[in-house]
DNA sequence: AAAAAACCTGACTAGATGGTCAGGTTTATC
DNA sequence: GATAAACCTGACCATCTAGTCAGGTTTTTT
């Protein structure tokens, strides 16, 4: 038997980060970036003020740390829809992924769509690249459906925002539930509101529902 | 001609406390309560800081004082629904309220929404008083609907939390799109969004909407 | 078991922040 | 035009905050 680290083993370091990840994504979710407190983080993961410090040596850049671990969530199957795939289908999976989210990840969800909605004032230039070019990128797929005929004149901005600010609306809820009740909002519950909100919004673009999302 | 002041007249420091209402709730919505900094209300304000607290003797004064005006809002005619109104039609209207109080008072909406999802972390004693006693009233009358066989089985906080996070997100995302493309939200759109929202709730509940509100 | 790397933290600092205060000016009232 | 009330603000302060640093301990590697 010996004490050197095996590829599964979990380094401190590794277990810390973690732990620090969980608790800032807390604070800033309830006090956002401004008003969260290094102090509040480290004792919410049970560490001295120093030692959060170590792992990441700013607040700034955990909180970049934790919206880049947020971007990889957001990635979904409507990053590479074209024009020829049907915005119905493509639409209506990207709000059950955001949903899904909005379930699994509700305070990261929380953050960065408060970043996204205040304009990005906390995400630094290569952050704000990347989104720009994902923003800019998905309204030209959303305004080919429109030239071709597939999709309703719509803003596409408005359709994003939309989607976005819906399904994080059930993030912030279950949340609350939770708290108030002692008691989650369940699969089901999720399920349901899911279908209610692809309805509400492809119905709100002249789209039908995909079978498959009834 | 006299130097007297008369009735119609503005005194300045009414103009002075307006002018601070409103730069405190931009800044209020934009950071949070703890986010928020007194230098930059009364930047925004054009005033000395100093003269700001001549008016409001501490920020959650401040901030308190914003609170108040916003509740005043929110009365509606949901405060004093029975057993024997139609839940139809009185939440239709509710969400259309809700809806118009987004519209015109976007900042406010966003501060007290937030306020009461995070589950009032900032209001003072008599607020959450007072607040608490609203809550259990409307949790009664739907409560009451349900056992009347007027409302199917429903859980009336996830109801409550729907109506104000899915209106809510209008308020934070019609202040969006005015700063994305310098054109707001047209009285029309928010008629069509109100719509759509009053359907999606509403048959959620399995409740028929009212007529007037198609 | 020695060296290196990773980890830890108490004491500290510079700057920001909410708030005070004392002495001023302007405005309203008689 | 004198008095009172309302208004204004520069200088200041106690406290809080992010971040530093130096000197330590533990873990891993060789």
């Amino acid at each position: 038997m010996t004490k050197s680290r095996h590829d599964k083993d979990v380094t401190i370091g590794e277990l810390n980060r973690n732990k620090i990840l969980s608790a800032a994504e807390q604070v800033f979710a309830s006090h956002g970036y401004k008003g969260a407190r290094v102090q509040e983080i480290a004792d919410r993961a049970g560490l001295p003020k120093t030692n959060v410090l170590y792992y990441f040596k700013t607040k700034e850049s955990l909180y970049l740390a934790i919206l880049e671990n947020i971007m990889h969530l957001w990635n979904s199957g409507f990053d590479e829809a074209t024009v020829d795939d049907d915005p119905a289908i493509v639409l209506a999976q990207y709000i059950a992924d955001k949903m899904e989210i909005s379930r699994s990840h509700a305070n990261s969800s929380k953050i960065f769509a408060l970043e996204i909605i205040n304009g990005a004032p906390n995400l630094n230039d290569f952050f704000k690249d990347q989104h720009s070019k994902w923003m800019a990128g998905r309204v030209a797929v959303i305004d080919d459906w429109i030239k071709a005929g597939k999709l309703k004149e719509t803003n596409p901005y408005y359709l994003l925002y939309n989607i976005w600010g819906t399904s994080q609306h059930y993030a912030d809820f279950s949340t609350q539930i939770k708290e108030l009740q002692g008691t989650s909002m369940g699969q089901q519950d999720f399920e349901n509101a899911t279908k209610n909100l692809i309805h509400l919004i492809l119905t709100g673009c002249d789209l039908t529902v995909p079978s498959e999302f009834r």
